[in-house]
DNA sequence: TACTAAGACGATTAACTCAGTAATGATTAA
DNA sequence: TTAATCATTACTGAGTTAATCGTCTTAGTA
C-alpha cells in the first residue's frame, strides 16, 4: 500500500488550507510549499488539480493564492484517493478470474471505508493537538 | 489502491497451485499461464520471486515445475502484497508532517487487517464453490 | 553414456509512470 | 506600468512494469 508523492504533498496541501481557514486572505502557493516542505513547482500542479475537482478555488495576480473551497470537514481523504488515483479497481481478471476479482473489489470497499473516517476538520484537530504538546514539552 | 498485474498474476498463480494442492506432480508454468490467462514468461519471473520468499519451491528440467511450499491455509494476501510492493509505509514526511504520517501508519494498518483475512484455502473453497454454482446453471 | 526435448532460470529490454524542473504566458493589485 | 502571482506546456531523469530472449538443468531414451 504506497501513498505516492503526489497523494501525500495533496494532503499536505489541504491540511494547510485547512489550518488557515476560515480565513479569506489567500494562501500562496510558495507559503504553503514552505511551511510543508513541498517543491513549489510541483505543487503548483497539484493544486491545479485540486482546483479542477472542485476543492481549492484560485485568486489570480498580485496577492492572489490558493482557498479551500469546502469546508474542512467535508473533505476526506478518500475522495482525494480516488481523485489522483482513477480508478481503483483493477479490470484485468474481472472476466477471468471472477474470484479474485471479487476478493480485491471486498478489499477495496473496506479500505474506503477506513479512508473515509478521516476528514480535514478532525486532521487539524489532531495537528493543533500535537502541536500543542510540542509547546508544552520545551 | 491499485493493483498491479504482478500482485495479481501472482495471486492467480498461487491459487491455481492451491487448487493443485496436496498433489505432489509439479505444476508447469505453461500450464498455470494458460489457466489463469497469464503471459507465460512473465509469469516465470512472478514464480522465481515467489520462489525466493518461500511460497513456492521448484523442480528443473524435464517433467519440473511448481508446488507450493506452505499449506494454502498459512498464504494470505496481506503476505504477498508486502513481498511484493516493498515497504509500506512512507518515510517522505515522517520528520515534516507526523501528524500525516501517523494517519498513513493507521491507515496501512487496518489494510493490513483486511488483507489477513484471506487465505487461499478459503479463495479455493470461494473458487470451488462458484464453479459448482456455474456448473448448476448451465 | 551421449543426445534431446521439456522446462526453470536470470539477464535484458521497451514502454510507461512518477517526481520534479524550466520557460513562458496570463491576470491583477498597487 | 510593474511586480507578484497563478496557469500552461514541454521536458527530463529515475524508477517501475510488463514482457522477451538466450542459457542452463534435468529426465528420459537410444
Amino acid at each position: 500500500m504506497k501513498i505516492s508523492a503526489k497523494i501525500d504533498y495533496a494532503c499536505r496541501a489541504l491540511l494547510e488550507l485547512s489550518l488557515h481557514w476560515p480565513n479569506h486572505e489567500p494562501l500562496q502557493v510558495e507559503q504553503i510549499a514552505r511551511r510543508q516542505q513541498v517543491p513549489a513547482k510541483f505543487l503548483t500542479q497539484i493544486l491545479i488539480h485540486l482546483k479542477q475537482i472542485g476543492y481549492v478555488e484560485s485568486v489570480r495576480g498580485k496577492n492572489g493564492g490558493y482557498l479551500l473551497r469546502k469546508l474542512p470537514r467535508e473533505i476526506k481523504l478518500s475522495d482525494i484517493l480516488e481523485n489522483f488515483e482513477g480508478e481503483t479497481g483493477n479490470a484485468r481478471d474481472e472476466k477471468n478470474n471472477p474470484i479474485l476479482s471479487q476478493i480485491w473489489r471486498e478489499i477495496n470497499q473496506e479500505f474506503r471505508k477506513t479512508m473515509d473516517k478521516f476528514n480535514f476538520e478532525d486532521i487539524c484537530s489532531r495537528k493543533r493537538q500535537s502541536d500543542n504538546t510540542l509547546t508544552f514539552q520545551i
